[in-house]
DNA sequence: ATGTTAATTTATCAACTGATAATTAATATG
DNA sequence: CATATTAATTATCAGTTGATAAATTAACAT
C-alpha cells in the first residue's frame, strides 16, 4: 500500500531540483506549522517529516533549520490550535446577565462548536490525548475555569440558588453536557457518521433538556452537605 | 584483537536460545491477541511486532505463523473487544418494565461503564476511530439499535407518550446523554484526569437531570411535525 | 561586481519497520 | 525407536524513519 506511493514519490523527487525561491524565516515558520497541522490531522503524529516536506515543496532537512526536532514542531502545532484559537469572549458572553441563561448557553455552544468541530481541532486533540501529552490537561483546566464555572454560577443564579464557589459535583454535571455536545462532534468529524440531526438542533434540544432538569439536581446538592471535597 | 574477543564473548553469551516449549495453536492464538490488546492499548497500532513478540517471550517471525499480517492481528483485536464483550442482557434490562425507568437506565450505565471504562476498550476505540476503520460505525449502529432505541421507547412510555418508531431527533437527544457519560470515561481513563466525582455519583446525577428535563423536549417533538428526515 | 551571510539542497547515517525463506528442534505417531 | 510433522527459531531483506554534516546557491549589503 505504502510501497506504491513511495515509488511514485521517489519518481517525482527525481526531478532536476525545483530549487524553491527563498522565503522570510517567519513566513516559513508559520507555513510549516500550518501544513503540519493539516498533515497531522490526517495521519496522526507518526506522519513522516518527508511527507510534510514534500507537501511544502521543500526538502526534508530544511525542516530541521526551523524546528530542532519533530517534537518541537508538534509543540508548535499544539500552541497554534489550542492556545491561539481560544476566545476570551466566550467567558464574557456566558456572564452577560442582560441575556437569558438559555440564550447565553446556546450562543456559546454555537460559537464554540464552530471553532472546535473541525478535523484539525478534534483529531489532533484526540491524537494528543492518546499520546499522553499534557495538552489535554491544560485545556480541560481552561474549559473548567473559563466555561464550566461561569455556566454553573449563571445557571445557579437563574434558579435563585446561592452563589458560593461551585462544588465538584455541580461542575461535573455541566461536564456531562459539555461532553455530550463534544462527542457529537467526534461522531460527526472523526468517525464521520452521517448525522441525522443538524448541529444547531442538537445543541438546542440538549441545552433545553438539560436546563429543564438540572434545577432539581442543583437544589438537592445545595441542600445536602458537601460530600465531595 | 579486542574486537575478535568481544565478538567471541558476544557469541558465547548470546543466550543459548531459551527455546520456549511448544503450545497448542489455539492457546497461542488467544495469548497473542490478549497481549496485542495490552500493547496496542498502551502504544497504539504503530506498536512494533518485535515489541509484541518480546512481551510474549517469543520471536517476531512467529507472529506471522498465526496472523498473515499485522492488520489481521488488529482485526482479531477488534473482534475480541467490541464483539465478544457486548452483552445482550443490556437491551433486556432496559426493556424490563417491572423496574422504574430511572433504575433501569442507571443500572445499565453502571454495568456498561464497568465494561468499557478500561484503557483497552477506550484507547483502542479512539485509535480505531482516528485510523478510519469501520469498527466505530458498526459499534455505533449496535448502540443505537440495542441501547438508544430501547431507552427512547421506554422513556417515552414512562411519560405516557406514543410508542411509534423513535424520530432521529429523539435518538440524538439520548446520544447526548450517552456521549456525556462516555466522555467522562475518556477524561478519566484516556486523559487520566484526577476525577473529583466518582463514577456512580456522576451517572446518578446525569441521569436524574436528564430524565427530569427530557420530558418537555420529547413532548414538544411529539406535537410538532417531523422536521428532520 | 564582489563578498558575506544564511536559506536550501545533496548525501548519508543508524535504527527501526513489516515481512519472508531457510533452518532447527520438540512433539506426536507409526 | 525411527520418522513425519510442524512449532519455533535464525538470518535477512527492502523500505522507512528522524536526524546530521557538508556542499550549494540565492539574497543582500557594500
Amino acid at each position: 500500500m505504502a510501497e506504491r506511493l513511495s515509488k511514485a514519490v521517489a519518481a517525482a523527487e527525481r526531478q532536476p531540483a525545483p530549487r524553491r525561491t527563498r522565503n522570510k524565516p517567519e513566513e516559513r515558520h508559520r507555513e510549516f506549522v500550518r501544513k503540519a497541522i493539516e498533515l497531522f490531522a490526517e495521519v496522526g503524529f507518526e506522519a513522516g517529516t518527508r511527507e510534510l516536506a514534500q507537501r511544502l515543496g521543500v526538502t526534508q532537512p530544511l525542516l530541521y533549520r526551523y524546528f530542532p526536532s519533530k517534537d518541537d514542531l508538534i509543540t508548535a502545532v499544539y500552541r497554534e490550535i489550542y492556545v491561539n484559537r481560544w476566545k476570551t469572549q466566550w467567558r464574557d458572553g456566558l456572564l452577560d446577565e442582560t441575556q437569558p441563561i438559555r440564550d447565553r448557553i446556546i450562543a456559546f455552544y454555537e460559537d464554540y462548536t464552530r471553532t472546535i468541530f473541525t478535523p484539525e481541532w478534534l483529531r489532533i486533540y484526540l491524537f494528543a490525548g492518546l499520546r499522553g501529552v499534557d495538552i489535554n490537561h491544560r485545556y480541560a483546566a481552561t474549559v473548567e475555569a473559563e466555561v464550566l464555572r461561569p455556566i454553573t454560577l449563571a445557571t445557579r443564579k437563574s434558579f435563585g440558588l446561592g452563589d458560593g464557589p461551585p462544588a465538584a459535583e455541580e461542575i461535573e454535571l455541566f461536564w456531562t453536557l459539555q461532553g455530550g455536545i463534544f462527542y457529537y462532534g467526534v461522531r460527526e468529524i472523526v468517525y464521520r457518521f452521517p448525522m441525522a440531526v443538524d448541529r444547531s438542533t442538537m445543541i438546542r434540544n440538549a441545552v433545553d433538556a438539560f436546563l429543564e432538569g438540572v434545577g432539581s439536581v442543583l437544589r438537592r446538592l445545595a441542600e445536602s452537605p458537601e460530600t465531595a471535597d
